[in-house]
DNA sequence: TATGTTTATGTTACCGATAACATTAACATA
DNA sequence: TATGTTAATGTTATCGGTAACATAAACATA
């Protein structure tokens, strides 16, 4: 491998030198910048982060840490992760925690030993305390993405879930429903807690009753729906909802798959609406209405918010960035 | 930060007993092996891999570089890739090239300067051959996923886009089809370039002929086919393709709105079938017949072979896994 | 008893860069 | 002319580990 060394001595002068002019230092003569310069060209030099990185203490690494890179909404929110992290000249490792917390724990464990700048995280709930303590332990700064940790005291980018779940919820009132239900995700992860208490608000805001029968906990990522529906289904015909807001779109497509099972038609018999679009790219014929959460700027802002850590331009104050949500209405709530 | 050192002093050995330890070396006595440990853990001490990667050469970093971590084809391989690299002890870095040769080009000359232990990637096209001789120079070892570039010689895992595109064409001809459009990517991208004689190879296979002025190549990520739809609406309604095969999700979502734009209805007037689904969550109601090819295992299989590559245990000849697609049939090839 | 072998541990140098300090030359100033 | 100042460059130590070699103690063998 080429090191400063070898450009030193072909260019005669000392290895400092060399890192000067890679350095951009300003203490160098014009000549010699030219000369040192031309050798590296010319040895088609690449400087080697990892042994600058010892001494500067900087990888220019940033972890990005979410459930599922499979999923769309945290796709999109790699996505805008990438472009500000590229922009300001960090490269961006990758790890899926798949809502677990102690695969989560190993990712952390990796990225301590990898030394990485700061973390993007979309922790797995309320049990990432422990992980997310190791962090701060070690003064690696983090800035939550999605969702946060209660105790913890960081920056946050995510959807508005107060104003996304007034809508779907005021949407639907519209559309005269009067029994509507939530499909929810685990109570230990904070959106799920965020939009329970705005769903019951915003039923009230919408001079609707809440029925706890109809406030179901879940997973974010459960496959299947079919008891939650068939339970809907036994309550007596007006005890049953018309209409169900699912807490993600995972929840959603999953919910309508079941209700299809069951013969129940959407949105005839039941309809439904949730967060965030399952589709990346929107199909032909989309059928869900979704409350479409800006993922790629939640990324990208909880990016810059980070590397402001990170570089130390950020307000000793943490910062909650909400970022508001786009209704799009299609079939699954709006009878023909 | 606590370092061997620290760890030494404290348990009153060497640095290097420290490290014979956390490398699990046989030459310790049980007794300092369980001193060392015990120290280790309450001093908390994590290694620094900067510092063992400067002397052993080694980051266990490995590099994925591919056009849109947002489509749900290169999404499913990324995280097929990553499932891989984390049960080998590796983590993923992610660049999105944007099927821009010079984006790519930066993010070669990044990974460069990481010290990446191995990169796999979807190249841009053919223009990616200087990246790529850089990679090769440096003695980076890469694997080609998806695409490959003429004149490198490296292991490839791919669908198989020979018999894809031979099941895409034997559906619709099936279907009645006699004229069949390809709305295809650009030629500089080896799939492209198999996927258009494989069309031409299955026309024949099927008893069709080829019709030149149905033979579109366009872009992977084109946003408007207004112009290609209006073209072929504008032939003599003899001479219009009563078929088309996308070759990719976004070629074939774009195609289905263009069509929707000007009142051509799907599937009666034209049917439509593509490569990759572009749901990753299928939609309650998925309209698009695809031919979803195994974009987890292709990533997870390049994964694979390039950590053979990487540690040695690889065979010298390079290798090439064609993966078979499953072909989905909906409503946008079957007439009700 | 002297020597060889094995096992466990320590010492030194180095990976490739940079920070901190040292030196030198050129020039300005008294 | 002696001294101070500035600009350009060099030297040394260090970051946190590990490879390679050195050493010491314990034991076996001739």
């Amino acid at each position: 491998m080429v090191t400063i060394y070898d450009i030193a001595k072909k260019a005669n002068v000392s290895p400092m030198t060399v890192s000067r002019v890679i350095n951009h230092s300003p203490a160098i003569s014009e000549a010699t910048r030219l000369k040192v310069e031309a050798v590296i060209r010319e040895m088609d030099y690449i400087p080697n982060k990892q042994a600058r990185g010892l001494v500067s203490k900087e990888t220019k690494l940033i972890s990005l840490v979410i459930p599922d890179i499979a999923n769309p909404f945290f796709t999109t929110i790699a996505r805008g992760a990438e472009d500000k992290a590229l922009q300001s000249g960090y490269q961006m490792l990758l790890g899926n925690s798949d809502e677990q917390t102690d695969k989560e724990c190993r990712y952390v464990d990796l990225l301590l030993s990898s030394k990485v700048d700061g973390v993007l995280i979309a922790p797995t709930g309320d049990a990432s305390l422990s992980n997310l303590r190791k962090l701060a332990k070690r003064r690696v700064p983090f800035v939550f993405v999605d969702r946060y940790v209660e105790g913890i005291d960081a920056d946050l980018a995510s959807g508005d879930n107060v104003e996304t779940t007034r809508e779907l919820v005021a949407h639907l009132a519209e559309q005269g429903h009067r029994r509507i239900a939530l499909i929810n995700g685990p109570s230990g992860i904070s959106n799920a807690r965020e939009r329970r208490q705005a769903f019951l608000d915003a039923l009230v805001l919408s001079g609707l009753e809440a029925y706890p029968e109809l406030l179901i906990e879940t997973h974010f990522r459960q496959d299947s729906f079919s008891d939650i529906v068939r339970t809907f289904m036994a309550l007596a015909p007006s005890a049953r909802p018309t209409a169900i807001v699912a807490a993600n779109n995972f929840i959603g497509v999953n919910t309508l798959r079941a209700l299809k099972e069951m013969n129940v038609t959407v949105p005839d018999e039941i309809a439904v609406a949730c967060f965030d679009d399952p589709e990346p790219i929107p199909d032909y014929n989309p059928f869900l209405t979704v409350a479409a959460q800006p993922a790629y700027d939640i990324g990208y802002m909880g990016m810059q918010m980070l590397i402001e850590r990170i570089e130390g331009t950020a307000p000793a104050r943490s910062r909650k960035i909400m970022l508001p949500s786009t209704l799009i209405v299609r079939k699954s709530t709006v009878k023909a």
